[in-house]
DNA sequence: CGTGTTTGACCTGCGC
DNA sequence: GCGCAGGTCAAACACG
């Protein structure tokens, strides 16, 4: 599985806002990395055509950043479909975010509640898994110290928020996502 | 007492 | 079939 990070997501559409603005609306994402993970633009035909050529663009895999490609969760089995990543039995896409940053939260608001920490074999790190504690909310995040350099944490969402988080809403310098055609 | 964290056990899929 | 690895569960615990 690859997956790339840098300024302009290869899959610019809405689905990846609210992990987005959750992790942009934190004051440590300045100096940080978006990453699309590879199986969620799947069916985008040609990379070559994507707009990522100004971008930090870089491609990782499961052996040596510790992504895991989910094969192993009844889950997270991901697939895309007409652009639009479907996850059976699973929460919506997934989306990392590598941040330079002394802390590993990155809430934006949202709040979270720890139900798992695991070390893995592939990072020398500890892997906390989070759920998002609104009710009815189901999004799930993983957090990790990088392996080859620990003043980055990266940050895995899956799934979309069916609810606004009210640090994004009333401070997010991007709240136009949440709102109809209105850009401030 | 309610909420969140910790942590060992358990479950599941994959590779050999 | 077995072992390994990643992900999840849930009881115990801590804290406000």
């Amino acid at each position: 599985m690859d997956f790339y990070f840098g300024n302009s997501p290869p899959y610019p559409n809405n689905y990846a806002h609210n992990s987005l603005n959750m992790a942009l609306s934190s004051p440590e994402i300045a100096l940080s990395d978006y990453l699309m993970l590879d199986d969620y633009v799947d069916h985008q035909d040609s990379r070559s055509s994507q707009s990522t050529e100004s971008s930090e663009k870089a491609t990782f895999n499961d052996a040596t950043h510790g992504f895991s490609t989910g094969a192993t969760s009844k889950n997270n089995n991901i697939n895309c479909k007409n652009g639009i990543n479907e996850n059976k039995g699973g929460v919506g896409p997934r989306i990392a975010f590598r941040t330079k940053s002394e802390l590993e939260i990155m809430d934006g608001g949202y709040k979270w509640r720890k139900y798992g920490k695991k070390s893995v074999k592939s990072s020398p790190n500890l892997r906390n898994y989070y759920k998002c504690s609104s009710g009815g909310c189901s999004v799930k995040k993983r957090v990790e110290r990088d392996r080859d350099d620990y003043s980055y944490v990266i940050t895995t969402y899956e799934g979309v928020h069916n609810h606004e988080s009210p640090f994004t809403t009333y401070y997010s310098p991007i709240s136009f996502v949440h709102s109809d055609t209105t850009f401030k």
